[in-house]
DNA sequence: GTGAAAGCGCTAACAT
DNA sequence: ATGTTAGCGCTTTCAC
């Protein structure tokens, strides 16, 4: 039988009230008991009953984490590793975490998460992109929602995302440092808050730069952001016969393809252009060359979405936030070339 | 406000324990009361509050589902899968998962995953292969466990395996059929349960065709079962210099090394050798030739585990059980070839 | 077949 | 500074 709070008292010689008051940090306590209840709380290793609290307080200490069959079942474990920053976040914050997995297309007629009917969470978070008709749906349950990495064109939200814009302008400089004037940019689709952002961080560079945009370098017809996209993208890229020098990708994916298909094409080309992607997925230091990318620290929006829907949920902060978090440039083979040689 | 049940006993017109009992299924109540009860709750969106029901129960309602780090992290989602299907199953059966993931490496002063310490599962599930020290330690907190592709070498646990042997048998007696008769295994880690059985199976299905078993042929020295192992297996199947016309690999992830080592040394052999891996990864059906494989529903893993969770929980089964889960044959192009050519 | 009431373990308002 | 007590929403025993 699991230890209760009357034998910490007994045991403590206290009320139960007196150790319900030591365990939530009550100040009016004096340290002397605080330190017997908490030896007798330690010895009979005692853990409060979750569901006792939750009847009471109405908090169930429960969060959910919501993400589409799609993203979780993805080869690179981008959205797991979300994931993981929020069980770290919640142990620290003494919540737990439900994972819950719906379907990609969403439907009026759907249901929500078991959770959100059954009220069984006090906060939703939710990863990736996500129908509209869901959020709406959700909005309704009053209950507080984070996003991560999506903000949708619709609606006030409590968001964590990365930097795209600044990690974007920070790759397309450096390739202007290492003497790169004409910069391809490859993407996939567009709609995506994230990918766009990466052009508009394309686009700022090159204007803060004073390099004259050229659309016909800017290549966001494919539909998703993938290897093989990559690799058509590249095979049109040669195909134009324009000076290019280097190519920034809006993400490793679709970087690795044009890699893929210059070494089918034109391997000597591997050797003269640069290469920089986004997302530092593990693949980027197996390939050759080794992929430069912008990184993204994914634990981290893990880590600040639970801060963030936490302080939502004690109500410290009732409107809603934003918050960035930073990129970082990291510099592998794929950048080693200075400009001097182009696709033709 | 959530609805509570004295709202529906109210609206329903009976009492509250007339409406719980309803809730629970139980018999001795009028299917017209019932109806009307069951109708009220409909109307008024109730759903019964867990904690309330967790507190007097003292059944929490959550399952635990522990992951090492390395495996939730893997490319291949193939411990992912296993997690949905768990998630699927617990919500037929009206439970919540908690997902965590522990380090990989586990020392006896470590501590178990906060919800067994606090007691809010009622039942865990664990994923591959994890520390005995671990399980050792959690034996003690007598929660009902269930393994999932792991075999302790010590300790009775209730267990959810794929076949691994007729798996095996499935795939070399396909080769014999074809008409090989040297037919390479190559594998790694053999130490780990699933490896080593599907070396039994090898070995069985020659056996069993009466074909002798050459020593020289198995190998299985590499540490990890990865696709650099692969290419490092298949270099040095080339130099031995033995008729071999077929190669089974202890993973699709061996078999993809294998092809990319033949691509880049002999690339003409791939018209010429059989191969068959085991798992069904997506990358078999994107290499060049697609690989055949031993597919294993990972879904049903999942399904099954919690299953057999939930009888344990409620005392249906209370010996330890063993569930093996069919394996499926997959045949694309890596065995197209009869045994008439081999690696020399 | 249905209802009254006790009590699960805890928090918080109030009393001392 | 500490204790008493009501009550959170539900299940279950026992009465009718």
């Amino acid at each position: 039988m699991k230890t209760t709070i009357k034998e910490v008292a007994l045991k403590a010689n206290v009320s139960i009230a007196t150790v319900s008051l030591v365990l939530n940090k009550n100040t009016r306590i004096s340290p002397q008991t605080r330190e017997t209840v908490l030896k007798a709380a330690r010895k009979l290793n005692y853990y409060p009953s979750r569901s006792a609290r939750a009847l009471v307080s109405k908090q169930t200490g429960n969060l959910g984490f919501v993400l589409t069959k799609d993203h979780f079942l993805r080869t690179e474990p981008f959205y797991t590793k979300i994931f993981l920053g929020t069980e770290i976040e919640a142990n620290n914050k003494d919540y737990y975490v439900f994972l819950t997995v719906m379907n990609s297309v969403y439907n009026e007629s759907d249901s929500l998460p078991r959770f959100v009917l059954e009220k069984n969470i006090d906060g939703i978070i939710i990863a990736g992109k996500v129908a509209d008709a869901f959020l709406v749906k959700l909005k309704k349950y009053n209950i507080p929602i984070v996003l991560i990495d999506y903000i949708p064109k619709k609606g006030d939200y409590s968001i964590v995302i990365m930097d795209n814009i600044q990690g974007s302008i920070s790759a397309v400089e450096y390739f202007i440092k290492l003497g790169h004037k004409n910069i391809a940019f490859i993407a996939g689709d567009i709609s995506h808050p994230s990918i766009s952002e990466r052009l508009r961080g394309y686009k700022l560079a090159l204007k803060r730069n004073k390099i004259m945009l050229n659309n016909s370098l800017i290549l966001t017809k494919y539909s998703s952001p993938n290897r093989t996209n990559g690799y058509k993208a590249a095979e049109h890229l040669l195909s134009i016969s324009k000076k290019i020098s280097a190519v920034f990708c809006c993400n490793d994916a679709m970087a690795l393809g044009l890699i893929d298909c210059l070494k089918d094409k034109k391997p000597s080309l591997l050797k003269k252009i640069s290469i920089i992607g986004f997302d530092d997925i593990e693949e980027d230091t197996r390939v050759s060359p080794t992929l430069s990318t912008v990184k993204v620290n994914k634990i981290d929006l893990g880590v600040e979405a639970v801060k963030l829907l936490v302080n939502n949920i004690k109500g410290k902060n009732i409107t809603n936030k934003k918050i960035i978090i930073p990129t970082e440039l990291i510099l592998r083979e794929s950048t080693r070339n200075n400009g001097k040689y182009n696709l033709n």
